[in-house]
DNA sequence: AAGACGAAAGTGGTTGA
DNA sequence: TCAACAACTTTCGTCTT
């Protein structure tokens, strides 16, 4: 029987000739024999690449997970995420690393408790660009819906970053839920929405951080932040941030 | 000096022919 | 499949606190 490096030195597979090492025909029962060895070879070729595969996922995932402080369930969540992906072959041709950033960033957005791509990216060692496609393609093939994450779902973590008191909490969802009636919301970046809206809370409870400052741990420009807290104090005549009454 | 402002050009994703 | 489009970013000169 002769044996073959096959995958990069990874696994041996048997040859697929029916033939011995010095090249003789086998006998039936030996050949019977080498279809069952073949057979069972494959497969637990297979599953153990899945079982490779899966291991260096899950170490990666709690690696991740617990450097953005990510609740076990929502890991758990993840980890189903990943499972599945791997069921419909997603990870063929991609890195392990990006689908199972993809498959946390998801999580915690079905959790209802997301955190900026940014933040998820910067933990990896995967691009925003990459990770942005791997979670695409997630939604798309395991026909999952997530709505637009809430703007209110960042505020009590970046209130936090930024050493904001309750009340400045508070009134920036107020603002938050405000803008929303208005309209204010649709197609608008949810992050560049939460930034705003702290800014213009925490000025007018007496507790102001910088543009830069919020625009930091928000993950958007300063730009940004301008453009929407100038929309925000337009539409809710918010007038002591105006120049004129 | 630091923060805020806004114009202009560039990027990546979405949409509709 | 591709071009137009909207939102956001980058960059930078200027004004305000």
């Amino acid at each position: 029987m002769r044996y073959t490096v096959h995958d990069k030195g990874l696994s041996t597979v048997i040859d697929w000739r029916d033939r011995d090492t010095s090249g003789r025909k086998l006998s039936p029962s030996r050949r019977s024999e080498i279809y069952r060895l073949r057979k069972w070879q494959i497969r637990s070729r297979v599953h153990g690449s899945v079982d490779r595969n899966l291991a260096q996922a899950m170490s990666e995932l709690e690696r991740l997970a617990s450097q953005l402080s990510i609740p076990k369930s929502i890991r758990e969540l993840a980890a189903l995420l990943y499972r599945k992906s791997i069921i419909k072959k997603l990870v063929r041709g991609r890195s392990i690393e990006a689908m199972v950033a993809a498959t946390l960033y998801a999580a915690c957005r079905i959790r209802q408790k997301p955190r900026p791509l940014d933040e998820v990216a910067d933990a990896s060692r995967v691009d925003k660009k990459k990770l942005g496609q791997c979670y695409r393609l997630l939604l798309r093939s395991l026909k999952i819906k997530i709505p637009l994450s809430n703007p209110i779902d960042y505020i009590p973590r970046f209130a936090s970053e930024l050493s904001l008191s309750s009340p400045v909490q508070l009134r920036t969802v107020e603002i938050l839920k405000r803008s929303r009636e208005k309209g204010l919301t649709i197609g608008r970046d949810p992050l560049g929405l939460a930034a705003a809206a702290i800014y213009v809370a925490s000025i007018l409870l007496d507790e102001r951080r910088t543009q830069r400052e919020i625009a930091e741990v928000a993950r958007v420009t300063e730009v940004t932040v301008r453009n929407r807290y100038k929309e925000i104090v337009r539409v809710l005549q918010i007038d002591s941030l105006n120049s004129f009454g």
